[in-house]
DNA sequence: ACCTTGACAGAAT
DNA sequence: AATTCTGCCAAGG
């Protein structure tokens, strides 16, 4: 297992959402083997916005697990809506994805440490 | 060192 | 079926 930070291992699941895709906190959790912290990742994702030198995070392509951007006050405005609806990504009503055609299931990290 | 808060989720009422 | 409550774990006050 790499032991690198419950923040780094978020960052790189949110990394790989594919484009028009979109996943829940909960899933990043699981993906990473702790399901029940998905709080911690919506709280990791809030500290890319201190960090800078993070990569490029899609970030606005988490929502929670009823599709609705949770965070997008933390994008300003309805920046994160907007990116979503550029990417092609439905919605069932106002912050609200459909979740239903664009749910991803990240997968599970692979510790490369062979 | 203790208590509160938080971009969630699932169980309980 | 809808709303409330609790669990989780880390960070900030």
């Amino acid at each position: 297992m790499a032991d690198k930070d419950f923040f780094d291992r978020v960052y790189r699941i949110v990394a790989q959402i594919p484009y028009g895709r979109v996943t829940t906190y909960g899933a990043i959790a699981e993906a990473l083997g702790v399901r029940r912290s998905a709080r911690m990742v919506g709280w990791a994702l809030n500290q890319t916005i201190e960090r800078e030198d993070l990569p490029d995070l899609p970030c606005h392509r988490v929502v929670n697990r009823e599709g609705l951007l949770t965070g997008k006050a933390y994008f300003g405005g309805n920046v994160m809506e907007e990116r979503l609806r550029q990417e092609g990504v439905t919605f069932l009503k106002d912050d609200q994805v459909d979740m239903e055609r664009h749910f991803w299931h990240p997968e599970v990290e692979d510790d490369f440490s062979s």
